[in-house]
DNA sequence: AACGCTTATCTAAACGTTTGCAGAACCCGT
DNA sequence: ACGGGTTCTGCAAACGTTTAGATAAGCGTT
């Protein structure tokens, strides 16, 4: 294998002059049927494939956007890429995702004008290098705005409903703007509701579940699922029954979270749909249409097995 | 903002030609440090960031390869990609993740030239275009093998040796390559241990359940970390206690396996270490390095909660 | 038979780099 | 003063496309 074989192969191959088989593969106007038709065998017999450096050279447009996601080691954003792709996909744009770090390293992504655009999956990295830094247009997820607060505080009145007149918060970071929304909706009905900060992660579920207890809480809504996670596995190792001696939620229902011992009761984030929107909105600003900003998106709580009347009901 | 600063434009600051400060950028020999100062601040002042398309004209090279993984929806590939980065990262190339299907769409990444080469993260889909239609040289994760038929036997050995008699394997694809070899590990020790296959997620373990008990297992495994957890849900819906009625394991250590209720035994998997070594072994390919076939490694148990005697003990 | 339209193709310039080669300037030993 | 190294910098070609503008051919009107 010497070379890969360029527009020009195949136009000496057709018969044509290159320019003609740019016509033929961009499908513009003016082309004979014949030459059409020439030039596409020709492409076929050669295998050619355009080369996309040469053609973002002169368009200067890469027609690839990226996904930036905080670690994604640990994410959960499967469904999220899912819903950008498809919706990339449809106007002619094709998604990457990377890592934050990755992506702003001397020769990532962000780096080299390899992407049109950005959408930055966790609002709070974006702001410290929006501005200009990035010569990019970009959206943040939030952009597409969902009822944190709203999600949080369905999953309180659940909870009050069932009799449970002390909860407790556990996970999520300290300053995060999620964590913060869902803990504004529960203390909605739970004035004073304690909220044991850390992080995404089950292990942060897990060893904070103690204090969750010792505060009192009858039942301990996690910040997501896997805080969730975490908190169901401390309780399993306390001999507790779930949701008998205590209930718990999560938050996002992950795919996963119907198959926790016991299945949880959390609110769904329809994170496919999020994408899909995110996309929508990068979109609109590279091609200078005007954004209208969205309207936030209501959450719907789904109840499984986790949640359940307080051990001895208040009244 | 009317054009993105060229390397022209930092040339004409700095006072000097466009080639010397391509040398400066690619830390050549033969720049004088007065010089190399000059560009350099002018490359600041400008906010300059080359093109990568234009160098990747050049060089014929894109210093890009990409991973593919089957469904992105679900993997569990983080800590894969995680080691793919770091060590692609350390040779001056950057990884990019996408689906199969996008990346062989017409202008997906594998489709024009955009990656230098690619890893299959799964065998099957692989090898139907492996030959010569994709143009690019591709590793599969698989040429970095894993003892899968040893980590069947670990789990199998240690629930013989708790006493199991009869155990069955549940969930993975029928025609799976990894479930298979688990499954041969399984037999080595239980001869005649049946396989009720699905696919590889939680719900595949949960609606198998059933049968494998009907089969009489007293131990289930699953096989892989998400059949385990389907399974223990089917249990804990059917008010059979794991381990005391019946046992239960996994296969590749997920961050989330040591949280699950009760924390489950299973194989683990050193992801990380095999996306090094994919990405190492790609490297060698395109830098016409001879590959050294790579040992396969073994694989270690990690034994949890989720197992223990069979509860009535065949002696 | 010359005219204007439409349709099809060609010519040439441009996109932003890298790189081989050819100078230019300097320093050194003669 | 002169040739012969170094060390630095400029010139020009090349990479594979897209796209404006020029040209050519065909055809129906006058």
């Amino acid at each position: 294998m010497l070379r890969r074989p360029t527009i020009k192969d195949v136009a000496k191959i057709a018969g044509v002059t290159y320019p003609t088989v740019s016509r033929v593969l961009s499908g513009k106007p003016y082309v004979a049927d014949l030459t059409r038709e020439r030039v596409m065998r020709a492409i076929e017999d050669l295998g050619y494939k355009p080369s996309a450096a040469a053609r973002s050279m002169v368009t200067q447009r890469t027609f690839t956007v990226a996904m930036l996601v905080p670690h994604l080691a640990d994410a959960n954003f499967g469904a999220l890429f899912a819903g950008a792709e498809r919706e990339a996909r449809l106007h002619g744009y094709s998604v990457l995702v990377t890592d934050y770090d990755a992506a702003l390293e001397p020769h990532g992504l962000l780096s080299e004008h390899r992407v049109d655009g950005a959408i930055f999956v966790e609002p709070e990295r974006a702001v410290t290098l929006e501005p200009q830094t990035l010569g990019i247009p970009s959206v943040v997820l939030d952009d597409v705005p969902v009822d944190n607060v709203g999600g949080g505080k369905a999953l309180a009145a659940h909870l009050h409903k069932l009799g449970h007149r002390r909860v407790a918060l556990v996970g999520g970071p300290p300053d995060d703007l999620h964590a913060s929304a869902r803990l504004e909706g529960i203390r909605l009905i739970y004035a004073d509701a304690p909220w044991l900060a850390g992080d995404w992660g089950a292990e942060s579920g897990c060893h904070l579940t103690p204090q969750a207890l010792a505060l009192g809480a009858t039942a301990i809504l996690g910040a997501n699922d896997f805080n969730a996670l975490g908190v169901l596995r401390a309780l399993y190792g306390l001999n507790l029954n779930v949701p008998r001696d205590i209930s718990v939620t999560g938050f996002d229902d992950a795919p996963l979270a119907r198959y926790f011992t016991p299945p949880l009761t959390t609110v769904h984030q329809p994170l496919e749909h999020q994408g899909e929107r995110a996309v929508r909105a990068l979109l609109g600003k590279l091609e200078g249409r005007p954004i209208s900003a969205a309207p936030t998106q209501t959450l719907e709580i789904v109840i499984r097995d986790s949640t359940g009347p307080p051990a001895r009901p208040v009244l």
